[in-house]
DNA sequence: ATGAAAGCGCTAACAG
DNA sequence: CTGTTAGCGCTTTCAT
C-alpha cells in the first residue's frame, strides 16, 4: 500500500503539503499542488480512510436497521437508503435485527465500535432507553419508536380509514380487518384508522379484527378460519401487502372469489402486489422516498449534531387495482 | 469515548496490560486480569474497532455486490450473508451495483480504502482485469467471473436440461425459451441446458428462444409476442422466476390459460412464485444455502490467504407447483 | 509478568 | 506558502 509518505516523498514536499492538496484546505502554490497532484496519480495513491476515521472519530459509514430483508417491503427502502447514502460517500451498513431488541443492541455496540457515523433504524422493540447511551444520530423510519427521535412514516392511521372507506364505498357491508403485531406503531395505526370507520356500525364485531402478524402464511390462515367462521365478510382491509397476498390465497384456497365475492385491499404498495392475479389493490407507500428522506435526514443529523429533531409524515395513495369491485 | 489509557490508569497498569487481556494473549499475572475486568466493566470501556483497523490492516468487513437489492432473488442472498458474516464478527456492507463498471471499480476502491477484508460478487460486467488489483479475496457468486477466481453457484445448465426434459416428460410439444442476459454466466447455462434437449428436435424454432432480461415487464412484453407469433407454443421454460411471473402474466392477458394451455417452469425458487396464482413450478436453487456458503468461504480465505482458489456447485430441485400440468 | 515506546496513516495546530 | 510535530487508540516488539 502507498501511503502518504510516498507521495510526500515522491513529490519532495511534507505530508502537510500532501494532505493539504488532498483534502483541499489550506494554502497551498497551485506549482506545488500540481506537482503532488502528478505524484498521486502516478503512485497511484488512495489515502487510507481508517486512519482518517481514527483521526476525525468518524468513518463514513452508515447503518440501516431492518427485521429482514427478505420480507418484500425492506428491499426497497434499503436501496433509496444505499442511494443516498453512497450519493453523499458514506458506506452502507446492512443489519438484519428480526425484531429481536438484543441482536439490535449487539448492533448497536458493534457499529459504534467502528466509529458508525449514524443509524436509520426500523424497529418495533428499541425503546428511549436502548439508545440513550448512543452519541451518533439515529432515524426511526416505519415505525416511531420513541417521541423525541427524528422520525419518517406515513400516514397510516389516516390511510387505513381511507382503505376501510374505500371498501365501503364500493358497497361493502361486512368489512373486517387482518392487523400486524401489536407492538409495531405502524400497523396499531393502520387498525385504529380501520376502527375510526367502522367501530360504530351495528354490524361490527371485534371478531373481524384479527392479527396475521405481518407474516405471509400466518395471514393465510387466520384469514381462512375469518372466512370460515364469518362467511358473511364481503370485504378485508389487510395492514400489508403481504399479508393481502395471504389473504387472497386463503379465499382462493375456499372457492371464495376475489374479487368478486370478497373484496381485498392491503397496504404498502410493494411490487408484489402487482404480480399476483388478481392483482392487489392497496394504499400505497412512497416506499422509496421515505427511505431517501431518512438518509438525507441523517446526514443532515451527522453534518450538524445540533440541529433539532424533526418528524415527518408521508401520505399514501390509494393504488386500484384488480382485487377490489364494486358490490352488485 | 473511555478509551484503553482511561483503563490502564483506573487499573493502575500499562496500557500493553490492558491490550494484553482484551485479547487474551500475552501473559498476564491472573490477579492482575482480574483487576484490569474489573476496571474495563466498571468504566464500561468498548475498544475502538478503527485504531485497531489501522493498525492490523484489515476491518472486519466484508462486502455483497448485487446488481440490485430490489430484484427479489438477491434478498435471501443477502439474508445469508448477512447471518454468516455476522456470526463471524464481520460487519456486512451492502453495494448496489446495477451490474454498472464504474459503480462497481468505484466501490471497489472505496472500500479496499476502508481496509475491507474481502469481497462476495454478484457480476456479469466484472472481468480479471477489473479485480488485478485487488488485494484481498473476492468470491464470485451466482455466477463465474474469471475461471481463476473462488465461485459458488448452481448447475445452471444441467437444471435448463430437467427444466426442459420436464415439459416435455409432460408432453408438450413446442416448448419456447424466455432467456436472461447474454453476459451473464448462468443465464447462458441455463439456456444452454434448454438447447441440449431441444436443438435436434424437428420442431424447433430459433424463434422459440428470446431474452427477456431477467425483467419482469420486459418479459411479460416478449412473453406476449412470443405466444402471438407462434400460437403452437404449449411450453415455456423461463430463465427465471421474476421472468417467469411476466411469462405468466403476458399468458393470462391473452387468454391463454396456465397450466391449461401453456405449461410454464422457471428457474430459482423464490418466494414470490408460491404467491401467485397458479403458484410457479421452479427449478429450485438453494438460496440460502449458497449465500451462506460463499461467505464461509470468503471467511476462509479471508483467514488464510495462502488457500487455494475453489469453485463449488450446488445443484437445483424440481419444485412442481401449479403452473404445469400433463397434456391431455 | 509488566512497562516503555514505536508506529499503523492521516490531519491539524503551530511555527516559520 | 510550507514543514514539524503531536496526537487519534490500539497492538506489539523489546527491555527489564
Amino acid at each position: 500500500m502507498t501511503t502518504i509518505k510516498d507521495v510526500a516523498k515522491h513529490a519532495e514536499v511534507s505530508v502537510a503539503t500532501v494532505s493539504r492538496v488532498l483534502n483541499n484546505n489550506g494554502y497551498v502554490n497551485s506549482a506545488t499542488k500540481e506537482r503532488v497532484k502528478r505524484s498521486i496519480d502516478q503512485l497511484n495513491y488512495r489515502p487510507n480512510d481508517v486512519a482518517r476515521s481514527l483521526f476525525k472519530g468518524r468513518s463514513k459509514m452508515i447503518a440501516l436497521f431492518v427485521p429482514d430483508i427478505m420480507n418484500p417491503y425492506f428491499p426497497e427502502l434499503a436501496r433509496a437508503v444505499e442511494d443516498v447514502t453512497n450519493r453523499h460517500g458514506y458506506t452502507f451498513v446492512l443489519c438484519n435485527t428480526d425484531d429481536e431488541i438484543e441482536k439490535e443492541l449487539t448492533y448497536l455496540n458493534a457499529l459504534q465500535q467502528k466509529s458508525i457515523d449514524g443509524f436509520i433504524i426500523v424497529s418495533s422493540t428499541i425503546t428511549e432507553e436502548h439508545i440513550e447511551n448512543v452519541n451518533v444520530p439515529i432515524i426511526a423510519l416505519d415505525r416511531i419508536l420513541s417521541a423525541n427521535l427524528s422520525s419518517v412514516t406515513v400516514n397510516n392511521r389516516e390511510g387505513g380509514r381511507e382503505a376501510t372507506e374505500y371498501l365501503k364505498s364500493l358497497g361493502c357491508l361486512r368489512i373486517a380487518h387482518i392487523s400486524g403485531p401489536e407492538n409495531a406503531s405502524n400497523t396499531t395505526e393502520r387498525m385504529r384508522g380501520y376502527l375510526d370507520v367502522v367501530k360504530n356500525e351495528d354490524w361490527f364485531l371485534s371478531s373481524y379484527v384479527v392479527s396475521g402478524g405481518y407474516n405471509f402464511d400466518k395471514a393465510k390462515e387466520v384469514t381462512i378460519n375469518l372466512l370460515k367462521n364469518n362467511p358473511e365478510v364481503d370485504g378485508i382491509f389487510v395492514a400489508n401487502d403481504l399479508m393481502g397476498v395471504g389473504a387472497m390465497k386463503a379465499a382462493q384456497s375456499l372457492g371464495i372469489r376475489v374479487p368478486e365475492d370478497l373484496s381485498i385491499i392491503a397496504f404498502d404498495g410493494i411490487t408484489l402486489g402487482e404480480t399476483t392475479s388478481p392483482s392487489l389493490t392497496t394504499m400505497a407507500q412512497p416506499i422509496y422516498d421515505i427511505g431517501a428522506r431518512a438518509a438525507e435526514m441523517l446526514i443532515e443529523q451527522v453534518n450538524d449534531r445540533e440541529l433539532p429533531r424533526k418528524t415527518e409524515e408521508f401520505s399514501v395513495k390509494l393504488v386500484e387495482r384488480q382485487s377490489t369491485k364494486v358490490r352488485s
